[in-house]
DNA sequence: CGAGGGGTTGACGCCGATCAAAGCTGGTGG
DNA sequence: CCACCAGCTTTGATCGGCGTCAACCCCTCG
């Protein structure tokens, strides 16, 4: 695979301020969907909001922080670095999930890298805030369970479509995946790097282009604005599945 | 990839007899492993124990059942099938972690099929009961955050080191996944069938046994009993991880 | 204007999928 | 007890897909 190692990190991020989770207006997709407001009167440390953008470091794998992040907006790779400087993206991240929970579970440090692929906008939660919630409202450990098997299956999913078949077939799986990740907007969706996909699915950047070339050659993938794109997922499906 | 339909599933099962969880002499390692003796006295629906014999299935994907297994001995396999009739091998879970997880969190069927790979010994709770012992200690949640972050450590790991490289690379990596799998036990490791194997990291039979019968030649894999092996795990570390 | 990064395309060689056939093993029944 | 068979494993031969190296294009930014 690609062993570039890592060029100088762009970690522009930009603190919005204070966090008032009991004004939040999207609390019901967040974290804390299901506590009351009078959950956050007194909480031990206090939740930030912040903007990351494109390309910046959320968190990096190993590092001892004690934060985790609630995306409300954006998409945020998971990515392992082997010893080797090989990279892989194991997983994607849209508004709404939370990354970083393998702390609230005896992890001293993060399993992965997270980074921004867009531009990510995002709440900062102290692990001992979490805590404290947790004790005072059990119900909040059912939204942990909540998101821990979401990402499993998410996990699950990519094991059994990214990582199987030919060349041309992941590269239709990852389109497909990609639509669907951002269909509860509109049926665009952004067009990553080739590096990023090649990352995911295991196959050689030059593979990736030629595909994609080949897709858009066949109207199956088409072009609506700068990076914006559009898919025939029937078509796409086909090509997933044949034989 | 393989498309085999389903042979003749045996489903040999024995029932072993009632579970009495609070004189269970593993419970430490078993799904209730923090809760006082005194939890298991008034149980809505009982824990029954059972030994599957090898092959037998536990679960089949999509079925409504309303159990989860806590595996006591044995190694299963869950197992993703294609509408194709591919299958893949998503997961190995053994002694001390939970099969069936989904179902506590509103999914109402399995998400995968769990085989028995070698005889196992396992315990089957109602998810009515998980959900009162749920209620009343809610520790509880703790042990199933627990159970679902190590999963999903698990997936991760197998997207990253079975799902990419060549396929010696992949073949050295799963033997030291098989390796670390009975580690506790003692150096000797059940080596599964070619077609699991092939099914775990995506190639072809045929190269799964080349690369296998290559290692016995390079005695970097040594028979020592029936089909009971061990390996130089040093060798195959630096197969695994050569360029 | 040049430099640099990402994307596309071409040429080539090797890895691994596929097809085919031949050991090997355990189980079954005569 | 042996013959036979079915399923698994091994090995060989062939061919296509894809990784690799390299050149070129396009766009952005200094």
């Amino acid at each position: 695979m690609n062993k570039e190692l890592d060029k100088t990190v762009c970690t522009n991020v930009e603190w919005v301020g204070r966090a008032h989770c009991d004004r939040c207006h999207i609390r019901r997709l967040m974290f804390f969907s299901e506590l009351p407001d009078s959950a956050f009167e007194h909480l031990l440390q206090p939740v930030d909001q912040f903007i990351h953008a494109a390309g910046s470091t959320i968190f990096e794998a190993g590092t001892r922080k004690k934060f985790i992040y609630s995306i409300r907006r954006g998409m945020v790779k998971l990515v392992h670095t082997a010893e080797d400087g090989t990279n892989r993206i194991v997983r994607l991240i849209g508004p709404g999930s939370a990354i970083g929970l393998e702390l609230l579970d005896g992890a001293d440090s993060y399993h992965h890298s997270a980074i921004a692929i867009n531009q990510v906008d995002l709440c900062k939660i102290p692990v001992p805030t979490v805590e404290q919630l947790e004790s005072e409202y059990p119900e909040l450990y059912q939204h942990v369970v909540q998101q821990l098997q979401d990402q499993l299956d998410l996990a699950d999913q990519w094991i059994v479509a990214l990582g199987a078949g030919t060349a041309k077939q992941r590269v239709a799986q990852l389109l497909l995946v990609l639509d669907k990740f951002f269909a509860e907007n509109n049926d665009e969706f952004i067009l990553l790097s080739r590096e990023d996909m090649a990352a995911m699915i295991g196959i050689a950047v030059e593979t990736v282009s030629r595909m994609i070339a080949e897709f858009k050659r066949q109207k199956i993938l088409y072009k609506t604005d700068n990076n914006l794109y559009t898919c025939n997922t029937a078509e796409l499906l086909k090509i997933a599945q044949q034989d």
